[in-house]
DNA sequence: TTCCCGTAGGCAAACGTTTGCCGTGCTAGA
DNA sequence: TCTAGCACGGCAAACGTTTGCCTACGGGAA
């Protein structure tokens, strides 16, 4: 069944029916309600695949993440696709795993599908293998790092304004013995909190000791390793601030285990605010990135420049702030705490 | 730039230029190094959506999920997507929360794409809307709840299986009181599920109180709202066994709160083996249904009833088992751990 | 009544492939 | 040397739309 069989019935010309289908102001009302009859009744549905070749659009926006079954993404994936439908557009997700091979195809298979934009989380990795990408001059919105160039948008995470928050917090709180766990190093984002972090101690005079800084990987597992690592030094923090949440749940995992208890031993601040940093226990007080709203302006991001008759020679910018979110993974350093009482307090947000 | 333009620098006529791509055995070899050598120089890939016109073949299929965000569901994606693109499909995916409309407007979007077929994980809701695609002769697959016709495939999941594991587990550690938390009953798994339990209990003679079974609804809230509503009962059951591990997360929790302590004053048993119930504390013993197993019967489902030329009038039928792992969460019932010294015991996993 | 202009709708080309069919040229056998 | 057969490659149609261009018709003004 096609639109000329549709034309037939409703006896017009396949190019009346499509117009009318398309609701294009000019098709007399009555035409076009005999055609819209026929189309429910033997419930015609277009060939996207035919529009999409003559038209030139596909109206198909890929989703790069490194992860899905990361607790980060799926809240991204479901707001992008949400808005994507609401746009009349489709989405080809890939989840690469950080494996370059599985990107390359990745980006294969969605100039093969004619994306008319890609939206890349994956934090800084790999931006080479996009090069393919760039060529055909496919909109491309990046978290982070992107280039500055035509119809590259990118999102500027507002590390510095979170992280403060959560390291002034703890040093409210009497902490002067702040850890922190790095994300991995060769992700950029990874280096921009842990760069963050250290500005925000330097600022109120707070020692970023060297040997309180640790590696991660982004992973409980990681987190946990991290941890046992800052328990066995013979001078051991009394908060840690970590570079994302699974990490932060690492750590508490490992607390729990060795018998340390959260947050009267160790107060602990993690990055992200996943669904997850709610619900462990103690809940976790946190640094939140929203991922609807980043989900949100990469899809707008995508749309603009697609609207857009030409492009900017310098792509855009958008910024995506931080904000600290209490909840009970932190209190008073013991010390004061015995003075005080170990009341715990609660602060505004800010 | 497109195949005639290929065709023309590698002096051949595009019939050629696409059997070379193609890698159809009977182009001269030296013809199909010529073409693949500008194919490579001017980085050209095919155009998918002519391909699928003309081939009447669109290399897509749907995967619509209840959820994204429900950690049940992103390692399906996962492994569906990682299987397809091995096999050159692309995969559509829709997160439809429960709602109608939206599972509406994902058909419709599917049917447009020219989907080959669709595999549908929402266990068991609004099967109603999922006409058009039967109209249509597009392959589905279900879990549980599919019809018997053609082109129409299920996995049947043996919840009874791993569901006597549990409830058998827990008689042995001298469970008696027994309590099940079920999901929401208008979705067909969890009303399996609910008398895969029923049916346990009875079989070894143990009582399944109807005070002992309360509703939950499969997310962690649920669970602790139905565990609440069980400590509030006069006489308190010993260990809980779960329709899903959102409601084992929750049950947990709330034990927390109010200060009972897991395993030791209750048992709690999950189901699905979603990979945070590695994670949380203690460890959850829950019973496994392999998600990625899952995602693998549901592409090849997909996938054979895709190749095969005359289906079958009744559809296929797969099988999933699911199994107990035994974790850290349940132990000997209290007044019998008392006399044994309440140390805890291995079984081995049937 | 006639002429002109505006507008609705139809014809056909175009989008980028695949593929059935046919022709040509080469090889092998008599 | 001639013929028959086979295999490789090219021509062109087809897939299902959209859309530019043109025609025809109708209405209003002189």
């Amino acid at each position: 069944m096609d639109i000329r069989e549709i034309a037939k019935r409703a006896k017009v010309s396949t190019a009346t029916a499509s117009r009318a289908i398309n609701r294009v102001p000019t098709v007399n009302p009555q035409l076009a309600k005999r055609v819209w009859s026929v189309v429910e009744e033997l419930g015609y549905y277009p060939n996207t695949q035919a529009r999409a070749l003559v038209s030139g659009r596909s109206r198909i926006f890929g989703l790069i993440v490194s992860e899905i079954t990361n607790p980060f993404f799926p809240e991204i994936v479901q707001v992008f696709e949400r808005i994507a439908v609401q746009h009349d557009y489709e989405i080809l997700l890939t989840s690469t795993g950080n494996d370059p091979k599985r990107m390359e195809s990745s980006v294969r298979r969605m100039i093969e599908r004619r994306v008319e934009g890609v939206a890349i989380m994956t934090f800084g990795m790999e931006e080479v293998l996009l090069e393919d990408l760039k060529l055909r001059k496919v909109p491309l919105v990046f978290v982070d790092v992107g280039p500055l160039r035509a119809r590259v948008s990118n999102i500027r995470i507002d590390y510095l304004h979170g992280i403060r928050q959560a390291v002034q917090h703890l040093a409210a709180l009497r902490h002067e013995k702040i850890a922190f766990i790095t994300g991995p190093r060769r992700i950029k984002s990874a280096r921009a909190r842990e760069h963050a972090f250290l500005h925000s101690m330097l600022e109120i005079g707070l020692p970023a000791d060297s040997a309180f800084i640790v590696e991660g990987d982004h992973t409980m597992e990681g987190g946990m390793a991290a941890c046992a690592l800052l328990l066995s030094k013979p001078d051991r923090p009394t908060a840690v601030l970590c570079s994302n949440d699974m990490t932060a749940i690492g750590v508490m995992r490992k607390s729990y285990e060795v018998g340390i208890t959260i947050p009267r031993d160790l107060s602990v601040v993690g990055f992200d605010d996943i669904r997850l940093a709610q619900f462990v226990l103690p809940p976790l007080t946190t640094v939140q990135m929203s991922q609807s709203e980043l989900a949100r302006l990469a899809f707008h991001a995508l749309l603009t420049e697609v609207e857009r008759e030409t492009p900017a020679p310098e792509g855009s910018e958008y910024t995506l702030k931080t904000n600290l979110v209490l909840r009970e993974s932190t209190s008073l350093v013991a010390s004061a705490a015995k003075r005080s009482g170990g009341k715990r307090r609660e602060i505004p947000s800010s």
